[in-house]
DNA sequence: AACTTGTTCAACCGCTACTGT
DNA sequence: AACAGTAGCGGTTGAACAAGT
């Protein structure tokens, strides 16, 4: 059986005060990031690594932006989104200074919201006539509706239950966004910031487009997204 | 002013992938 | 090949704050 992460007893949950992450910044500024196991102890730290990895990448990290987000990256957000599903990190990769968690919080409380009103299944990035037939651009989204969809994401049609590895996550998406009941039409995304975006994170979208666009010659210019369209 | 309800977001938890032995 | 340790991810929680009554 495996050892935990780090001895609860002896660490400190919760908010960080300011002396922690003084020390942890400290820290990582002489010896970097990395080896987040030993560093609590190293750094003078009660707390666990995973504790303040999460604490340094998500606060702390100097290149981190902060503040509201852009227009320019909401629209992106929502672009990532349609393309690659609840893979946070992924997106993230794509914002500059921005987080995966940042990403999350900010489309569970604003997109999603955002998108519904517009009519716009945020799920699958599809327009939601049933929902609202007549005028699905002027709908006002109940809040039960939001709050109970941001609760239930595990549920979400398009998404696998549980994450797996980063290239069967990619499959999985793209198998879903071949699937009639839950897919997007092809996408042919611009996917890009005015920052330049870092390579790995390139990598990973072009993947994406090689697994979207098979062999068999699927014609990626066909109908966008209800969302894509909505900011062109 | 006091209370209730809703929203936001930092932090935690559990899981899987990756890597080394 | 099998196992153990670590890193990283996404979902969820709960405290703090805001808005409404």
């Amino acid at each position: 059986m495996r050892k935990p992460c780090c001895d609860k007893q002896d660490t400190n949950k919760g908010a960080w005060s300011k002396q922690e992450d003084q020390k942890l910044i400290d820290y990582i500024r002489t010896h970097g990031e990395g080896c987040w196991r030993s560093l609590p102890q190293a750094a003078g730290l009660l707390r666990c690594g995973k504790s303040c990895r999460l604490r340094w990448i998500n606060y702390l990290r100097p290149d981190l932006k902060r503040g509201n987000f852009a227009e320019d990256e909401e629209e992106l957000i929502i672009k990532l989104h349609a393309l690659l599903g609840n893979r946070w990190s992924l997106i993230a990769g794509r914002l500059p200074g921005r987080t995966d968690n940042e990403v999350k919080n900010y489309w569970n409380s604003h997109l999603r919201r955002k998108l519904i009103n517009m009519g716009i299944d945020p799920n699958n990035h599809r327009l939601n006539n049933h929902i609202h037939p007549s005028s699905p651009s002027k709908r006002v989204v109940s809040d039960s509706e939001i709050s109970s969809g941001s609760k239930n994401q595990a549920t979400q049609s398009c998404q696998p239950a549980k994450s797996h590895g980063d290239n069967d996550r990619v499959s999985d998406a793209a198998s879903c966004l071949e699937d009639d009941t839950c897919a997007l039409p092809d996408l042919n995304l611009d996917l890009t910031m005015t920052t330049i975006p870092s390579s790995s994170s390139l990598a990973v979208v072009e993947e994406r487009h090689q697994i979207a666009e098979p062999d068999t010659g699927t014609e990626l210019e066909s109908a966008p997204s209800p969302t894509l369209l909505l900011f062109r």
